[in-house]
RNA sequence: GGUCCCGUAGCUCAACUGGAUAGAGCAGCUCACUUCUAAUGAGCAGGUUUCAGGUUCGAGUCCUGACGGGAUCACCA
């Protein structure tokens, strides 16, 4: 049993058998001493006041005698208000650490039998990934990490979207003006290049606009159908995307194009294959640069039409209901909800249809109870719906659909808008804080006796460091701010911070090993000291750390655990003298303590996505 | 307008899910490296947790209402 476990197996016996009273365990409230008190763990007495008839502190004292004659790891106790502070024996200490310190997956849970799909990234394939897309990323990395640290096996996929009017745009403009240009004859990423034409579709589109707004044609319009005190230029911004459908000479080719891709046309077909092939490509290169990867890739060009014979299965029940132009709906009205369109009437299927039998596909392929979909919060009441539909429809998996909804990214300008070319680009950003770590390590002109081939691995390592932990500390459900400028910072709050105190630990260890010190001396260690008792005190929590993470799907929790830890770490570090302790048994303590801190360390942020250097 | 999310130090974020005197980092000002690596540590300064009520032994956290920011309310995806 968890010593916390017993402990308030140990407070249900002391309400029983001092006050005649029945408290659930989970009503026990046990919380970590705060650290100007005296003690490792509290327990809050103020809730059992009214069943005992006492006042708090006289309670508290009567728990803490009995705790401490019945609860061999409990040693000794004081009494604050109606706090009473436990401290646990060294010995208990001792065993924990001496049993933990040499395992690396220390921490993790037990196969618990259950799969889980986490579902992240899922970009259009018309333009390169950019800053959202990477904390879209790193947070699915992350979860599916947790997830699986946790005790679960997790399936990671992504929902490419590969087709529908934006891909043709870029297929279009690059035939217009592209000149058979490849990433070959260009030197560019393959996505890069894509994007290019999207971008370049856009600017003629607008080009296209601005002359039509002026000519005979255009005016007309504008008198026409303007409201009252309504602008030119506030006509034109709302009409904007009903000219591209109605009367924009660029955008009934791109449509055109469109339907030959859906009617199967060779040659449409082919520069879609063609054009994909080449982002998928800059997609792989980015997703390696970041260190991450998928089981399973589901393409949109597959799975739009699926969901149909769930929409039949819904009339049969009576979940759906068709209206006279033949368009299915459900009512979500009684959930606070709305209708909310099923089917098109020409029978075709919208977006909810798709991850309607998107997420059946899913179920039949792996038999996943639980799917978990990354992504960001603007789509929350999408995903409401769909979790409300499939609990309609009975499906078995319907109970379990999570979706962790995520904050967007705005820079410190605002809003990161493609038009305005205010977006950070995913590629151009990894970059850039790679070579900030290699300037700072430059700088302090240390390292240097290894090959260049290590240093730009140990560049990469604290450059990715710095932006994965600066992205993943922020819980993400906030909005967040992203400074580029701090992005990169290599001191204080950041990830290389956390990789810092691993190197130092790192460093030491190497230099104890030609000492070849005895380990089981640590057993003679008289009284562990304040700062390493906090260490273990934060070593123990781990594993609850990691399961909160998994509970609430929310990275950042261990993010700034690792933080926490690597900060007791530095001061420990500085105040103590570890190779050159007081004693053979103390030098061995702090080793072994040492040694499980950097485990933690090093668990901890590969849960992140976050790989260890051996020195910086 | 309806619904949902957010509001904590100048800035970026925490706060163990209702517990003790709300904590870190950055920016500013001091101090500490011939020492197990200073990408570190110590100190100063910075707060009416947007506001007003309520619930209770106790509220940044829960409830109500304002105010401010964002998202969403398509036979788009």
């Amino acid at each position: 049993m968890n010593i916390l476990e017993t402990v308030k197996k140990g407070v249900q016996d002391a309400i029983k058998n001092l006050y005649q009273g029945e408290i659930a365990a989970d009503a026990v409230v046990l919380n970590p001493t705060r650290k100007e008190f005296e003690g490792d763990y509290t327990l809050v007495v103020f809730p059992y006041t009214k069943m005992a008839k006492k006042a708090p502190p006289v309670l508290a004292e009567e728990v803490g005698v009995y705790l401490k004659e019945n609860v061999s790891e409990i040693e000794d106790y004081n009494v604050v208000k109606g706090f009473l502070n436990l401290s646990f024996s060294d010995g208990f200490w001792k065993e924990f650490l001496f049993q933990n310190s040499g395992n690396p997956s220390f921490g993790k849970g037990t196969a618990n039998g259950k799969k889980v799909m986490v579902e992240f990234s899922s970009p259009n394939t018309n333009k390169p990934l950019h800053l959202g897309h990477i904390r879209n990323i790193l947070l699915g990395w992350s979860s599916a990490k947790i997830l699986e640290a946790a005790g679960n096996e997790v399936v990671k996929v992504q929902i490419i979207n590969d087709r529908g009017i934006a891909i043709c745009k870029s297929m279009l403009a690059w035939q217009k003006f592209g000149n058979a240009e490849t990433p070959e004859s260009s030197g560019t990423k393959g996505d890069h290049l894509v994007g290019k034409y999207y971008v370049e579709f856009e600017k003629q589109f607008k080009k296209e606009y601005a002359n039509w707004q002026q000519s005979e044609e255009g005016i007309e319009h504008f008198m026409s159908h303007k409201k009252r005190e309504q602008t030119e230029e506030e006509y034109f911004k709302k009409y904007k995307q009903q000219y591209f459908n109605e009367n924009s000479v660029l955008g009934k080719e791109a449509k055109e194009m469109l339907l030959k891709w859906e009617a199967g046309e060779e040659e449409t077909v082919n520069l879609w294959k063609k054009m994909n092939g080449w982002v998928y490509e800059g997609f792989d290169t980015t997703y390696k640069k970041l260190g991450v990867e998928f089981d399973k890739l589901y393409y949109e060009s597959n799975t739009y039409l699926l969901g149909k014979e769930m929409i039949d299965k819904g009339l049969n029940n009576k979940v759906f209901f068709k209206k006279e132009d033949g368009s299915v709906w459900i009512d979500l009205t009684d959930a606070k909800m709305d209708e909310k369109i099923v089917l098109r009437s020409d029978g075709t299927s919208v977006y909810i249809t798709q991850d309607l039998g998107t997420a059946n596909l899913r179920y039949q392929d792996f038999g996943v109870e639980k799917m978990v979909y990354v992504v960001a919060d603007e789509q929350n009441y999408h995903f409401k719906v769909l979790f409300e539909t499939l609990k309609r429809l009975g499906e078995p998996y319907a109970q379990n659909m999570h979706h962790l909804s995520y904050g967007m990214v705005d820079l410190p300008t605002g809003k990161m808008k493609s038009r305005e070319g205010t977006v950070v680009d995913a590629d151009d950003l990894v970059a850039e804080v790679i070579e900030e770590a290699r300037t700072n390590a430059v700088e302090r002109g240390e390292i240097v006796e290894i090959s260049q081939e290590e240093r730009d691995t140990i560049y990469r390592k604290i450059g990715l460091a710095a932006l994965k932990f600066f992205i993943i500390k922020v819980n993400p459900k906030k909005r967040m701010i992203f400074d580029p400028k701090e992005s990169v910072d290599l001191q204080g709050q950041t990830g290389p911070y956390v990789q810092n105190a691993f190197v130092r630990i790192q460093s030491v260890l190497r230099k104890a090993q030609l000492d070849s010190v005895d380990l089981s001396l640590a057993g003679g260690y008289e009284k562990i000291e304040t700062q390493e008792k906090e260490l273990l005190n934060q070593l123990f929590t781990y594993p609850s750390i990691i399961q909160q993470a998994a509970d609430e799907l929310d990275p950042s929790a261990i993010a700034n655990y690792c933080y926490n830890l690597a900060k007791g770490y530095h001061k420990f570090y500085h105040d103590h003298s570890i190779l050159k302790a007081e004693s053979e048994a103390a030098k061995s303590f702090r080793l072994q303590l040492s040694k499980m801190v950097a485990n933690v360390l090093e668990s901890g942020l590969d849960l992140l996505g976050i790989e260890m250097p051996e020195r910086m």
